[in-house]
DNA sequence: TACTAAGCGAGACGGTACGTCCCGTCTTGTC
DNA sequence: GACAAGACGGGACGTACCGTCTCGCTTAGTA
């Protein structure tokens, strides 16, 4: 009934200096208990209890509820981000697309993203630190862009990053209202949309 | 110093029908809260306090923070979405798109909107019901693509809320990563993208 | 499930007179609900929500809950109050210890007056009137005494109260720590002590 | 206008241990807001207001007000219950009466006991502990009866916590009906009457 | 080899807010 | 004018967490 797991004997200080076992046990105590829980029952005491670690210990590593999440969702050796390269724009549009949205389908990885960005709206420091975070992730996308532009697939005049926020803001949008389940076309639809335009 | 207006007169019950003075003062309240004290310093209490009513009294009328939010952000009467009608596509998106994060830009809007998507990723109930709103928007915002594909201007194959739901979510993404201060330039990039796409 | 008498069809007003019918359910909802859940559980909305009845309507007629269980307990035919008269006062004395508490032990009687009692000890007003119906009821139960001096069983300068009062007093203490189980060879030591003291 | 004590400055934890000084505080804080709002007027909220403590520190040691109240009541140094021998049952037997009588007229403990006695009768488990707690006293101070009876004073066959009972649940009635001022001719004419009897 | 310094689990601390229950008052519309 | 109904401002309830603190321990690195 308890939420601590009974089996393990106790970590301890392993002298003055940060101890891994610790920091993974939180890590993986925090996961469990948004993934279990929600959000509303995510709690600094909670991942503590179930990590059987010390508030002061989680209070130590992390300023924050958002920033021990980062660390959740950055952890994931799950999340390998598509920076697909097929030679075809379109190919790696919905490459780079349905391989967002599948990896937030997956394994509580949305769930665990979710809850990251409604964390960041109350703490300023952590939602500069998710902003950055999307700064730079657009950057790399827009590799994509360039290389198009370099093929001549795409115009010289669209900023590289444009494209790239268009598609994680839509997939953003579906996170964020539980609609996270895209047909593939419907992905075609948007990359379509973005690539050729809508007109006639 | 202190938070209650005391000049006013102290509501009283009208009987057993729900005073409207008060539920006014309530949601006065709640924004003037959310909008001095953030997100994170935003709470029943709080707003309570400041509406010198009950708690019960708003737990009455509203189940939940996110509830009392999405109320916050209805009753705005600045709130004027705009269903442009240039009799030109891309001026009915470029006005949709800035009039929305013009919208946020201006009186705190913004931040009751960011605030709302951001509880609610807690409260599954609140959740739905934005989630809903969201839909019911796209379906209104649709009718520009509608009436453009009436014209011919858009392709008669393009799902009508897809485009609405591109450039909202784009908002959206600048709104929850505090960048809403978008250039005309980026806004028409945007539209442009969406219109005839980035190929060449 | 619910606590109100659904099948009754909901008194109304009888003009501008105070209807007997809803002082009667009142007084019978009071009643059953400190029977049912006890003095923690007892409150006016309890029995306003029992007894069909609108909370003013209560406040109109009993100044507080130690006035309403006040008048339960008085209302209560039930409570014979026994002013024997055997002709002999040990006998007499007997009765009346006896008959305090087999009542109070009947019927929810003792329950009804020892949340009185409680009540009464944070209402000033209640504690009053309190005070006032026992020293009638000393006096009341001073006859006893008064008869057996006049018959020459009592010293004639023995306060006629003082023993009702050694007696009564016996009572509230078993009463208040629930003990009112007391056996008759209790009753008879406590009766012999009081006449015919514990010396040799 | 403040409650608390501002001179103090504020005690933090000491660790994974209780703090005596917050118990201390508590404990004065409940006797202060007891004696000078009343029964009515005393709440965990306001000792905690007034001890700078917070409510779950409170509630951490004591599980109800009565269990607080109990505290309050034992802890005072000013109690000192006598335990008279004077090698004489009667001068025994008043010196406990109107020591009984006196400590409770004194500094606000009758007060104390009597909210005590009062908030018992809505909380089982304190008004177990209350009898369990009255039933050692009987105990001890029938001490007085043993050593009357080893003396010859008194009748072998006397219970020995009955003459106790009888004096202190008289106290007690006068206690819960405010008439603690007892002359010393009425400890005289309570102790003859259970000493010799009201029989010529 | 002893000492220092930092990390660790633990949990108490002063607080804030939660969501609920009840207080006593008020007003409405019916009788 | 009494009645059922129920909303009102307010206050307390008992609980969950917050972020901080001190404790007693364990060990790594320094002296």
């Amino acid at each position: 009934m308890t939420e601590t797991d009974e089996t393990s004997p106790a970590r301890r200080s392993i002298g003055a200096t940060r101890n891994p076992a610790s920091q993974d046990a939180i890590l993986a105590a925090a996961e469990a208990v948004l993934l279990e829980n929600g959000l509303g029952g995510f709690s600094i005491e909670a991942v503590a209890r179930r990590a059987r670690a010390g508030k002061p210990t989680i209070y130590r590593w992390w300023p924050s509820q958002a920033a021990l999440l980062f660390d959740v969702y950055h952890n994931r050796k799950r999340i390998n981000f598509i920076h697909p390269d097929t030679g075809n724009v379109r190919d790696d549009l919905r490459a780079y697309l349905s391989g967002l949205l599948q990896t937030w389908r997956e394994g509580g990885s949305g769930e665990v993203f979710r809850s990251l960005v409604a964390k960041a709206q109350g703490e300023p420091a952590a939602l500069a630190a998710l902003s950055a975070y999307m700064a730079e992730r657009r950057e790399q996308s827009g590799r994509i862009i360039e290389k198009a532009q370099a093929r001549g697939e795409v115009r010289a005049d669209v900023p590289p990053t444009l494209v790239p926020e268009l598609l994680s803001s839509f997939a953003w949008g579906r996170l964020l209202t539980e609609r996270l389940e895209v047909s593939d076309a419907e992905i075609d639809a948007v990359v379509d949309a973005v690539l050729s335009g809508i007109k006639p």
